[in-house]
DNA sequence: TTGGAAAGTCAACAAGGCTGACATAAAATC
DNA sequence: GATTTTATGTCAGCCTTGTTGACTTTCCAA
């Protein structure tokens, strides 16, 4: 199944099946590298990688509500509320209540919150500086660019709505 | 915060906070669309990712044994073992005694595991063809790159362990 | 004023991580 | 030959983070 004849032009793309399992496995290894070091610190604060999340898209969107991080992170409200509460009892997130709509909680890091979310991100900037000044530039433009093709539809949204490029 | 200049030569690399920030997003997001087609066929039949991954490197080495396993996935051996357990209980997975050394398992697929493991592959595979195109050989090459910078290095060992390029 | 959306809560459960303790067989070493 | 180490498996229990279902409160809008 799905076996290629030899490339007749330049430029065109022949991915074997081989090719495409590599690239997968390739995905796997690198995302476990990536998620290395946020979840050193976060087990360091008795956190879990559904805090970092929280946190992340809180700082991205401040003020943004409990609907609009569930549509991005995707799970169920009884499970992100489960991590929210903790963050608003250990002071890390301030849950306000909305001014024009006051069933909707807009959602902010506070000073603690936002020392951890550096802490955690930069730790994970600096693993992503180094492999992209490893990889080099044109190497950095075709990742985002294949990992936008691989986003769904939705998610893609989310992604493009804050100034990507 | 982190606001660069324009750069000056071709081909530096001008990584501003929110330009990493915005890839570690992307990793998420797209890490998120690689695993979805897999995870539904996985919940079709009763399996979870850690199975999936189980069968993965079963697959890519056949005859591997259960410390192997344990080194490339990173988990305990009991994490590990009550995933393989089920799957050579459900006829999926093959652990032959070791020939040499007979406290070694050596695992295999059998033509059920290789169905399912068929199954799952190809959707992923087709996904990750989808974005290849769409993203153009130039972007898959540099793609790799990027994501091979991104392992740590033990991982890495183990990916480049099985014929990459 | 009433229906329904948004948000929160409680309870129960499952997958899949983890640790610790222990068992067995086989290999390796002393 | 006795001892230690290695490879594997297993039991018990705990944690995080996902799930469903049921129910309440708030409050906007038709």
């Amino acid at each position: 199944m799905a076996d290629a004849q030899d490339p007749p032009g330049q430029g065109l793309l022949f991915l074997t099946d081989e090719q495409l399992r590599k690239g997968a496995e390739a995905m796997f290894f690198a995302y476990r590298g990536f998620t290395a070091d946020p979840d050193r610190i976060l087990e360091k604060h008795g956190y879990g990688r559904a805090h970092h999340r929280a946190i992340h898209f809180i700082r991205r969107s401040p003020g943004t509500t409990v609907n609009n991080l569930l549509a991005i992170l995707g799970v169920t409200k009884q499970s992100l509320n489960r991590v929210l509460r903790t963050l608003i009892e250990d002071g890390l997130v301030e849950s306000r209540v909305g001014a024009r709509d006051k069933r909707e909680r807009n959602l902010f890091l506070t000073e603690a919150g936002m020392a951890l979310e550096h802490e955690i991100s930069s730790a994970q900037r600096a693993r992503l500086r180094a492999a992209f000044l490893e990889a080099g530039p044109d190497a950095v433009s075709g990742f985002r660019k294949v990992l936008e093709a691989m986003m769904d539809p939705e998610l893609r949204r989310h992604y493009k709505r804050t100034g990507g490029r």
